[in-house]
RNA sequence: GCCGACAUAGCUCAGUUGGUAGAGCAGCUGUUUUGUAAACAGCGGGUCGUGGGUUCGAGUCCCUCUGUCGGCUCCA
């Protein structure tokens, strides 16, 4: 109908919604008796809402779902649009049995509006921008199936392009935890079939890189059942990671006149009544119960609090600011089960947290310094950064003064945009304290996570009663400016692996340089026993393949654990001291198989290492 | 926490309508002394995640718990 003129966004958006339509179509068929919630458009395709009662549906049920789809499509039924005062409407709903649909249409007559930000407004068969009286609701109709809905959809169900049901799982009704929960079938669509084997081949692709796959397969890190879900046990390479990890986030933030602190794992559940965490937070807390005292303690779930009480510790004159403090550190919240997976949801969090108090004049320096260094970071990395400036709404989850959220938002802004970064703003995304900036890093197969984050508080020193004394003499509050430059340790983890696929750049790699033995002879062994320490001495991490195997099978053994340099080590090798090293495909800029002293070699990969580069110069 | 699926050797998996477990890789031992992605042979290894139930008999059927996965909700 409206696909004239459309862009092709505009188009693929048509085809996914009318897919919807299309799966509940073909789903009402087979259960005639199925409550329909919504339908939406989501990324990648689109899904549709169901309440079947008790039975429900499996994945079992797809392929004839999807079978039945086929059939709607092939009779190429015309989408047509009409409308019918909103009384009507609700009747028509009460009388089909459609409860839910009852529900938004009286919600709709009521307010104008669905009222909550569940429902996409392309769902209702309004606008829902505007005025409050609504008069008539629209209603799309494809052969028997009708449904409310503002459109727009294609024009015949025979145009949706290609298509495939994925999932199903489960969703509460509009998205509320204490509503009834519906089931949600997903499906892909693509204007072609090509886009779609694309798509698959894309998650097939993602599969194979998934970071708990590699975590078993490169031995990174393990979980145990007696030690529980959601704290992960790092194995000797997996620890690497994280500590070559932390060591350039602790790197960049000293060179910014960061100084380390540490504090206690465990504190009294009265410092974060203090600072507000335990009215918001109280349930996702560890307890721990002392048996000397009465005193409740907890696990900490964060550190800001803990690094105001070492700011508070003592007077602070505006010459001592700002007062920078970082602390990589483990902290521990109580998620609920369902929402652990990974590395990437964890029970024991590891942050690179910071601190800065500063002066109100001193908030654009000190922001400044965190996103080049979060720059230099991601660029390091190789992980592309998208900024959301997250700000409060107007619901009360955030504490402290609006004017004062009014300021700090604007500054985060101006200075997102004087350092020409790339960005997006979105409201409700805060923290309850202040507005942030957090920076999004895009993986190698596009996906987007959350990683760095910088904060701007005026509440905690508020709460605390921080102060420090001006150039008058008079008490000022400082501001806090709070950054993770990695986030959660574990959380970048899962994306770095996934992003490299597991082949590391040198300077992180867990096995940097292995050594592989042509024989076993003595000789042999105790040459590879020499170069290894020569390259310990340097500050690699290297080891001997010694076994009793074919060069082959070692090579293919280095190959799999993704060792970026493998020295075959052998009479040759002895007699000229060169050697032309096997490097990993992925590093290699030139082609040309060249061969170095082994001194040489060693040395440049050191320097590789310690400058973190991610390509190999020889 | 909620909805759904799953749990067999270190790993990846097979195990027919219920009749007390198999393969490949890995490991160990021996032979071989190897030149750039898998030498050959032998051996060991599992109270089938936990606890309970049905049954003459349970890896297989039912329940509980734990864990994992896909989502929902949440994320300081």
């Amino acid at each position: 109908m409206q696909e004239d003129n459309q862009s092709p966004e505009q188009q693929l958006h048509a085809m996914r919604h009318s897919l919807a339509h299309i799966m509940a179509t073909a789903i009402t068929r087979k259960f005639p008796h199925v409550k329909l919630g919504v339908g939406p458009v989501v990324q990648h395709g689109f899904y549709y809402d169901i309440d079947l009662g008790k039975a429900g549906l499996s994945e079992e049920d797809l392929p004839a779902i999807e079978a039945e789809m086929k059939k709607v499509i092939a009779e190429d039924q015309p989408f047509e649009q009409f409308s019918m005062p909103i009384d009507e409407a609700i009747a028509w709903a009460q009388q089909a049995g459609q409860t839910y649909k009852e529900e938004l249409l009286n919600d709709l007559k009521r307010s104008g509006t669905t009222s909550a930000k569940d429902i996409d407004s392309e769902e209702l068969g309004v606008a829902t921008d505007g005025d409050s009286q609504v008069a008539n609701v629209s209603f799309y109709r494809n052969g028997d199936f009708t449904d409310l809905c503002r459109g727009p959809h294609v024009a015949s169900t025979g145009k949706v392009g290609a298509f495939k049901l994925m999932r199903v799982s489960g969703a509460y009704w509009r998205g509320k935890d204490t509503n009834p929960q519906m089931q949600r079938i997903y499906g892909v669509a693509f204007a072609t079939e090509k886009e779609l084997r694309q798509h698959l081949a894309l998650l097939e692709e993602a599969k194979k890189r998934d970071h708990r796959k590699l975590g078993q397969e490169l031995d990174l890190f393990v979980s145990s059942d007696l030690v529980g879900a959601g704290l992960p046990l790092f194995t000797p390479r997996g620890t690497v990671l994280r500590e070559e990890l932390a060591r350039f986030s602790n790197e960049l933030r000293e060179r910014n006149g960061f100084q380390k602190v540490f504090t206690p794992h465990i504190t009294k559940q009265e410092l974060y009544e203090k600072s507000g965490h335990w009215a918001k937070f109280g349930d996702e807390l560890f307890l721990v119960k002392s048996q000397e005292t009465s005193d409740n303690f907890v696990m900490k779930p964060m550190n800001c609090p803990h690094h105001t009480q070492i700011f508070a510790s003592k007077p602070r004159s505006y010459r001592d600011l700002p007062i920078r403090y970082l602390d990589t550190t483990t902290v521990y919240r109580d998620e609920k089960t369902g929402e652990l997976g990974g590395l990437s949801r964890v029970r024991a969090i590891t942050q690179d947290d910071s601190h800065a108090f500063c002066r109100r004049d001193q908030i654009e320096g000190e922001i400044n310094a965190l996103l080049a260094a979060a720059h230099e970071m991601y660029e390091t990395l190789g992980l592309q950064l998208q900024v959301r400036l997250s700000y409060r709404d107007d619901s009360d989850a955030y504490i402290g003064s609006k004017e004062l959220w009014q300021s700090a938002q604007n500054q985060l802004k101006a200075a997102v945009m004087a350092n020409n970064l790339d960005y997006f703003e979105e409201e409700g995304e805060a923290a309850f304290y202040g507005p942030k900036i957090d920076m999004m890093a895009s993986d190698a197969l596009g996906r987007q996570f959350q990683v760095a984050t910088v904060q701007l508080d005026f509440v905690m020193p508020q709460r605390f009663e921080l102060e420090y004394t001006d150039e008058h003499g008079v008490k000022q509050p400082p501001v806090m400016v709070h950054c993770a430059l990695l986030g959660s340790i574990e959380r970048f983890l899962s994306v770095y692996i996934e992003h490299t696929a597991g082949k590391f750049p040198v300077w992180i790699a867990p096995e940097q340089v292995r050594i592989i033995t042509v024989n076993q002879e003595d000789v042999t062994t105790r040459f590879a026993g020499k170069i290894a320490q020569q390259a310990r001495e340097l500050g690699l991490r290297v080891s001997i393949d010694n076994d009793n195997e074919s060069v082959g099978k070692k090579i293919r053994a280095a190959e799999v654990m993704k060792v970026p340099y493998t020295l075959v080590i052998g009479e040759k090798e002895m007699q000229t001291g060169e050697i032309t090293p096997r490097i990993r495909r992925d590093m290699v800029v030139n082609e040309t198989q060249q061969s170095y002293t082994i001194d040489e070699l060693l040395k440049t990969v050191a320097h590789e290492a310690k400058s973190r580069v991610s390509k190999t110069s020889l």
